[in-house]
DNA sequence: CGAGCCCGCGCG
DNA sequence: AAAGCGCGCGGGCTCG
């Protein structure tokens, strides 16, 4: 059973339920094409839960929050323009009337930005997010496009996998939603704490704190230029030429090589400038709402299918912050990330047995030693890399051929995979996400490089690019591959926490308690690609650390049937991120 | 003054 | 150009 949902008014939605083949339901079916109000809208919502509903929408970020702020989740949902863009891509879907149809609305990004969710009145904007339906009756547009995308799943060549994908990249969108909402529990006393002991006390805007100001005057001295600015590349690069240091650029890790009197300093200056303005007080106070930390998470954001943030940064929380993501009192942390994921992806992707084997039981790159292929750990993990990434030199490129001598079809999948992206062709992930075409500058380029009579210069620009776009082809399919697993990872988790009975902790609702709906059950508030958090009462913790690990060989099986490959995790329960790892 | 680029660096 | 993939963000800087 599905129910179509389309907003017609910033504080009302129509719903017309369809049959699970897609036609009308009965029209003596009580509320089968009514419009509500949001409130009326969550009450309904609330009552056709666990019947196997499918709520179909537009966009999971505009409707899902309103559902949420009135402490209503959802199982299962199919959000139309995420899966759109997929099946617009795909090779699978490429007859079909959907992909092949003039560019449309469905084409482009949300007109609106998203209102945000954390309940907070600093982000409280009121955006209706009206969806132009000229001439149409409200949601005439919502069922075209839904029975379009059906249509195209059913004519696919892999009607399975996209429906795999296409759920499980919606069920992403009501992860998202839900993460964003719920929150990441965050100290803003600890942070504040970590932020003084390092930089000293906070300082007048525009004012660097002590422990930058007082590097900001060693470096100048020891460089002899007494207006210096450290923030500046050019003016810094200038003057440490100037002072005898030849460098060319003034990266970091170029500094670290030199032995002067300012590399010290200086590198210290850097570590600490980049937590100042990338995390410092200002982040903490534009970011940090009643506690927690609230990233706007834009599943689909990558090409790859791999998720984007916006606002905050919150796929990059360097690990000096984050002793300030502690659990609740009463609640803890259960940390897991993907132990090599990538290349268990790639083993299974390629039905490499061998590669497999390896990871069996044990960190795939010490299995990969075990088997002989080299002596290092070290050494694995750079030629596994160099083969999911394309690299040509180096220590790298010289373990290449030992990997290829052992694991043949893995090496040859990340090969095809890049002369595709070579020729200009797409690619595709294992359930079905295939690549984007080179742009049309590409084309030129490539045009150009093999006429006749063109000049080196542009046969090499051409070679480069082909190259460039091959290394993307290559790392598509494996990092693509990876988002997949871990989509339906999250699913999994997501299922079996909601399953989990959820006693009533103790603190919920007294000094701090997660929002909303999950005041006191478990629930997912962080993921970075191949690693969650869930945030649950302490006495649920080992059976949510069970539950991650089954849902983790769950996801595998999903992706790859009764192939043997293992997708072990490194799993902890902990009160602070910092001790995570 | 804002828009958009580069640089550098954080994360996987 | 880190030896090779994918991102977001802040500061400096240039251009209009």
């Amino acid at each position: 059973m599905y129910i179509l949902v389309t907003r017609t008014r910033p504080d009302r939605v129509r719903l017309r339920e369809l049959d699970a083949d897609g036609g009308p339901a009965e029209p003596a079916d009580a509320g089968a094409d009514v419009t509500l109000s949001d409130a009326a809208f969550a009450a309904h919502a609330r009552a056709r839960e666990g019947g196997g509903v499918r709520w179909v929408w537009e966009d999971t970020a505009d409707i899902y929050p309103l559902l949420l702020r009135a402490h209503v989740r959802v199982q299962r949902c199919h959000d139309l323009r995420l899966c759109h863009a997929i099946l617009r891509n795909s090779a699978l879907t490429g007859a079909s009337v959907l992909a092949n149809a003039a560019a449309g609305r469905w084409d482009a990004p949300p007109a609106v930005p998203r209102p945000e969710t954390a309940g907070s009145t600093l982000f409280d904007m009121d955006l209706g997010g009206a969806v132009d339906t000229a001439g149409e009756t409200p949601g005439e547009d919502i069922l075209t496009e839904f029975l379009a995308q059906l249509a195209a799943v059913a004519g696919s060549t892999e009607p399975g996998r996209l429906r795999l994908l296409l759920a499980a990249e919606s069920v992403g969108a009501l992860i998202a939603a839900e993460m964003q909402f719920a929150g990441l529990p965050w100290r803003t006393g600890i942070h504040d704490s970590l932020l003084t002991a390092e930089l000293g006390p906070r300082a007048a805007p525009g004012q660097r704190p002590v422990r930058l100001e007082s590097l900001a005057g060693r470096i100048r001295e020891e460089l002899g230029d007494p207006t210096v600015n450290p923030d500046s590349p050019p003016e810094l690069l200038r003057a440490l030429n100037r002072a005898g240091v030849q460098v060319t650029t003034t990266r970091a890790w170029e500094l670290e090589k030199l032995s002067h009197p300012v590399i010290e300093p200086l590198l210290r200056y850097k570590k600490l400038a980049r937590l100042q303005s990338a995390n410092g007080w200002y982040w903490m106070q534009t970011w940090i709402v009643d506690d927690r930390f609230h990233p706007e998470y834009l599943p689909g954001g990558v090409v790859t299918g791999r998720w984007a943030t916006r606002g905050g940064g919150a796929l990059q929380l360097p690990r000096q912050i984050r002793g300030a993501v502690v659990a609740d009192p009463g609640w803890r942390f259960v940390v897991a990330d993907a132990a090599q994921l990538e290349p268990r992806i790639l083993a299974a992707l390629s039905a490499d047995t061998a590669m497999a084997a390896a990871g069996r039981g044990t960190d795939l790159y010490a299995g990969i030693v075990a088997s002989g292929v080299v002596e290092t750990r070290a050494h694995a993990k750079v030629a596994m890399l160099g083969a999911m990434y394309g690299a040509t030199s180096g220590e790298s490129g010289r373990l290449l051929p030992r990997l290829a001598r052992a694991y043949p079809r893995a090496l040859a999948l990340t090969e095809s995979a890049a002369r595709a992206g070579e020729r200009g062709d797409i690619v595709s992930t294992r359930l079905g996400r295939s690549s984007p075409r080179p742009g049309p500058d590409w084309q030129d380029d490539q045009a150009r490089g093999s006429e006749g009579g063109a000049g080196s210069a542009a046969q090499r620009r051409a070679r480069s690019q082909a190259g460039d776009w091959g290394r993307f082809t290559r790392n598509f399919i494996v990092q693509g591959t990876a988002a997949e697993w871990a989509l339906c990872w999250m699913a999994e988790i997501r299922k079996g926490l909601w399953a989990l009975s959820a006693p009533a902790s103790p603190e919920a609702g007294t000094t701090r308690s997660a929002p909303g709906p999950f005041a006191s059950v478990p629930h997912l508030v962080f993921f970075l690609h191949d690693e969650v958090i869930v945030h649950t009462p302490a006495a649920l913790a080992d059976d949510v650390a069970r539950i991650v690990g089954e849902a983790a060989a769950t996801a595998g099986r999903l992706l790859f049937g009764d192939f043997p490959v293992d997708f072990p995790l490194t799993c902890v329960v902990v009160d602070s991120y910092a001790d995570a790892k």
